[in-house]
DNA sequence: CGGTATCCACAGGGATACTG
DNA sequence: CAGTATCCCTGTGGATACCG
């Protein structure tokens, strides 16, 4: 799971609208399904255990949940401790630049929740409108 | 193709953490790869005719294009204008529920450009550590 | 020009079982 | 508890060809 490291890989671009640009993969990544939720949660609730992240985050499978946490922590966005106890117990939370992600996130999960019944309404129109001409 | 309409789905939540939540749902689509690009882009040049978008984003292929462009319009973000000239000419748009993510998309795209070098470089010790740790 | 239709490969992601 | 390993299926997305 080494994943393709690209250190030296020639970098086309730096706007994020041009393939192969590091930053248009980045926002791929902190725009994906699991990392959205987990980031939002880490900013909600400051550190968190494994289980509790899978219960809050519904529907989550355990493989997604690790994948998605070993990608924040490689790229520097949550910080995983482990206390040697028996059991032993992992926690998770942002690092101070997981934290700058916190307000833009935030911004974005808001509008979704202010404005899903405005788009709820578009669905039914543009399908009722399809039946008709379709 | 009518996808599923879901107009007497119950609603197990509002809380974009549980499943099912259609606000979840609605951040997974605005937060996925080509309608971030797609939304930022009309939200820079307002109106754009579908080549103009092709060439634009980099790397999109006719069909994912397409894929998105319908699926935001469904969504009630963009809008679509046929012009029945020949050959025929066709725009889109935001509309005016569309330009109210122009902020909050272009704070998460700022994030990514601004950070991007971090996050290489976390990825970077991350992986070195990896090859240590074995 | 601006699509749609079809085929196909592959990775994303779920379910399950097992381990330090 | 906190994962890893495995299997397997679906959806994503590329390539190609054709239509209004």
């Amino acid at each position: 799971m080494a994943t393709t490291k690209g250190v030296s890989e020639p970098i086309a671009s730096w706007d994020p609208y041009e393939r192969g640009c590091p930053s248009r993969d980045l926002l791929d990544q902190i725009g994906s399904k699991w990392a959205v939720l987990v980031l939002g949660e880490l900013g909600k609730h400051g550190a968190c255990r494994f289980t509790q992240l899978r219960q809050r985050l519904t529907g989550v499978s355990e493989k997604m949940l690790t994948q998605t946490l070993r990608t924040l922590e490689r790229d520097g966005l949550v910080r995983r401790t482990v206390y040697p106890e028996v059991p032993v117990r992992v926690e998770y939370e942002l690092t101070p630049l997981g934290q700058t992600l916190r307000e833009p996130l935030r911004a974005l999960t808001e509008w979704s929740v202010r404005h899903v019944t405005e788009v709820l309404a578009a669905r039914e129109e543009y399908d009722a409108r399809s039946e008709n001409a379709g």
